[in-house]
DNA sequence: AACAATGATTGTTGCACAACAACTATTATT
DNA sequence: AATAATAGTTGTTGTGCAACAATCATTGTT
């Protein structure tokens, strides 16, 4: 066996550590209690009006994209509505549809569950600028695989304890 | 300005995309779904099985643990145990005080969880050596800093929609 | 035109979860 | 000994959330 190439055993031990590392990092950081107090929102409603703030999505859409029951999506929807952050409208080419679209107040909640959410930990801020180069390399290389979902955070889909995405 | 020192802006965009990256990373990656599936739990409770693993605590530091009220506690630890995953015990100094153990099947269910959560993603078992191990290195040190609260995941508060962190 | 499928909604049922107030038992303080 | 504080619990109130079945309106298929 080639020595300068680590075994697998070494390479899963290694998986392990970094995986560890980036999960305590980012839940140590958990921005949901900053959304609850700022926004009164879950992490799940906020990251759909992130989602709703590119483009409207009909009711399918959103139950798709938040993996849950068609008519779970109507209710979660109406609670926005109640909140005057969406609005139902009609869908241009198919009257069985509806395209929910934010509203301002939906606009700028999303604008500050976006900011919320960008903003890094102070420690990434005082991080050497190398390590920091490397970070953005590694993360870009690893979510630009075919096996992750694309950059944007995706809704959760429990309530939890566990409910709610909130 | 010194040329090879970058300005703080730079910084802060760098901060911005590596902390962007990492996020979409490992919220791309949630496990919360696995536990659902597999132990029927919330993240919150399989962490604080994680936690009682480790040793007993009482009502008061689990409130306190995931910040909620203690009539919460108390009623969370009800549901653990109604599954036969907990128990409550005397304590030994103060009878105010109950301790929480695991039983065998919330041993288990401990080590499931935790089996579940440090899994790490495929991608990471393909990355680059050198890649992996500075991820490692990096997290250590900004897992090791006087804000990161320790290495260990904490449970959230939550019920999400929001309830439950599951 | 008739029938099937789709989209959204309503109603039902069930469950989880939280804070607050009040209570009892126990320990700490005076 | 008397009083204050702590720990855990119970009851209450309120809210959020989900799946399922059934329904109606609309579009797609035959």
């Amino acid at each position: 066996m080639n020595p300068d190439t680590p075994t697998s055993s070494q390479d899963a031990a290694s998986a392990q550590a970094a995986w560890a590392g980036m999960q305590a990092f980012v839940t140590g950081h958990d921005r949901r209690r900053d959304l609850r107090v700022e926004l009164d929102l879950g992490a799940g409603k906020a990251e759909l009006l992130i989602k709703l703030a590119q483009a409207p999505m009909t009711l399918r859409e959103i139950a798709q994209a938040v993996d849950v029951d068609p008519s779970a999506a109507t209710v979660g929807v109406d609670r926005l509505e109640r909140r005057g952050l969406v609005r139902r409208g009609a869908h241009p080419d198919d009257s069985r549809r509806k395209l929910v679209h934010l509203t301002e107040a939906g606009l700028r909640a999303a604008a500050t569950a976006e900011r919320i959410l960008a903003d890094p930990p102070p420690e990434l801020a005082v991080l050497d600028p190398r390590d920091l180069a490397a970070l953005t390399r590694i993360f870009a290389t690893l979510n630009a695989g075919p096996s992750s979902a694309g950059a944007e955070a995706v809704a959760e889909p429990e309530a939890e304890a566990e409910q709610k995405p909130e």
